[in-house]
DNA sequence: TCCAATGATTATGC
DNA sequence: GCATAATCATTGGA
């Protein structure tokens, strides 16, 4: 007895047979026209409820009955109109939006990774990039770096790969059973096409969200991955002792000019067997630390210049007396620089006599080799011009500002590992 | 473990 | 774009 009052509610309708069970229509206002209303309300759901209590037979020979009816079509597509009309003009505009720009910037960087896109496409343009920018180490640690970045892209662009395939999968089967439930509700209640389509679409927005945290976390597995390769980059491998040799040499024969030009350092970087940024940054290096610190080097530069002046005299030796079997070879260094195109030679000999650097600590030692190698090339012969012709080159090296002076430097160099005039140097002059 | 040497990177200037 | 200067990070010997 306690549900009488709920039932007569004012604001409810009872349903009749169902205690407990009230609707309340929102704008029902008292009065004799909303008392008719709130009946015919009370009548229909009453008819409702007995629909439930109904057999399946008898439900459906109603459904029936209704598809059936005459009326029915038009009265369906009336309602279709009126729904359309008022639902997707409301929504319509939302359909149509633009691209996200952060779903956009992730589709880029996948693209660029060469975790989306073709499969050696951006991924191989990138670890070429990448092998570029890379410049420690040999050649072989870089192609196992390679190696191994590439093949932990592969991963995680398998795995991107999979899951998405997923995504699209799972949506797809989802797309198609909200659109077979829609289709067959469409039947006994008004569902347009349009508003199917519109389903399909909001269907495809929630799942290019999960989409777009996926390819958020493979943007961040690339990163980390790259960061990770980046970071092994900088573990560096000092040159081997052949390759700081040949660069030495080329640095102290060319010391009034260090800068090797593209060739040169081209050339350079085949014969050290590292890359043309090796070279670049070794001579950069070099130059600043030289600069910096003379005195220290000074000995480091006449032992290559007293070794490449031995190399050179030998070799002219050897023209000279080209029928002569008693002609020594080069000292035993693989060093040989032709004679004929190191001014620079001269220079640092001509350093070694402390006139050319600002306080130049030569040790006795050295002090006799310089002087040996005076003899050597003087007992050689043919060279005793060339050299007082190295009298003539203003004071090279490093002016007073700690700028190198441009002074006539040779046009090339031969290799320390080739033969004479094999070599195309700097081309500072 | 320390520290000098050295290859690489970065900021800056021209 | 290249050179310089400063700095970082690693190597390798004492």
């Amino acid at each position: 007895m306690e549900e009488q009052p709920r039932l007569m509610h004012p604001h409810g309708v009872g349903l009749a047979g169902h205690p407990g069970l009230t609707h309340r229509p929102p704008d029902v206002t008292a009065g004799s026209d909303g008392d008719s209303r709130k009946q015919d309300i009370g009548d229909i759901l009453q008819q409702i409820m007995t629909i439930t209590d109904q057999s399946l037979d008898e439900a459906q020979a109603r459904k029936h009955a209704l598809n059936c009816h005459r009326m029915k079509p038009a009265l369906f597509n009336v309602l279709c109109e009126i729904k359309e009309k008022t639902v997707l003009s409301i929504r319509g505009a939302q359909d149509e939006e633009p691209p996200d720009p952060q779903l956009m910037r992730l589709d880029n960087m996948l693209l660029a990774e060469g975790v989306s896109g073709p499969e050696k496409g951006g991924g191989a343009s990138a670890v070429a990039a990448a092998a570029a920018a890379a410049v420690g180490g040999t050649g072989n640690d870089n192609s196992v770096e390679h190696s191994d970045y590439r093949a932990k892209l592969t991963q995680i662009r398998q795995i991107y790969h999979t899951e998405l395939e997923k995504y699209e999968q799972a949506c797809n089967e989802f797309t198609t059973h909200v659109m077979n439930l829609l289709r067959e509700q469409s039947r006994t209640r008004p569902i347009s096409p349009k508003e199917i389509e519109r389903m399909v679409s909001i269907i495809h927005r929630k799942f290019s969200s999960i989409q777009m945290q996926l390819k958020q976390s493979t943007c961040e597995a690339v990163m980390i991955l790259r960061s990770r390769f980046l970071d092994a980059r900088r573990k560096r491998r000092n040159f081997n002792k052949q390759a700081t040799e040949i660069l030495n040499e080329y640095f102290y024969s060319h010391l009034s000019n260090p800068y090797p030009s593209e060739e040169a350092k081209e050339e350079l970087a085949k014969k050290c067997s590292i890359t043309v940024s090796q070279v670049s940054n070794w001579f950069g290096n070099k130059r600043i630390r030289y600069k910096k610190n003379i005195g220290k080097f000074q000995e480091e530069a006449n032992m290559y210049a007293a070794r490449t002046a031995v190399n050179a005299a030998s070799a002219s030796a050897q023209g000279s007396q080209a029928n002569s079997p008693s002609t020594p070879n080069s000292a035993g260094s693989a060093a040989s620089f032709n004679m004929s195109h190191s001014g620079d030679l001269f220079m640092s000999v001509q350093s070694l006599n402390g006139d050319s650097y600002p306080a130049p600590q030569v040790g006795a030692n050295i002090q006799s080799q310089v002087d040996t190698l005076r003899h050597v090339i003087s007992q050689a012969g043919g060279y005793t011009d060339a050299l007082a012709a190295t009298q003539l080159y203003s004071p090279q090296g490093i002016n007073a500002n700690g700028v190198w002076q441009d002074a006539p430097t040779p046009s090339s160099v031969t290799s320390p590992t080739e033969g004479p005039g094999s070599v195309q140097s700097d081309t500072s002059n």
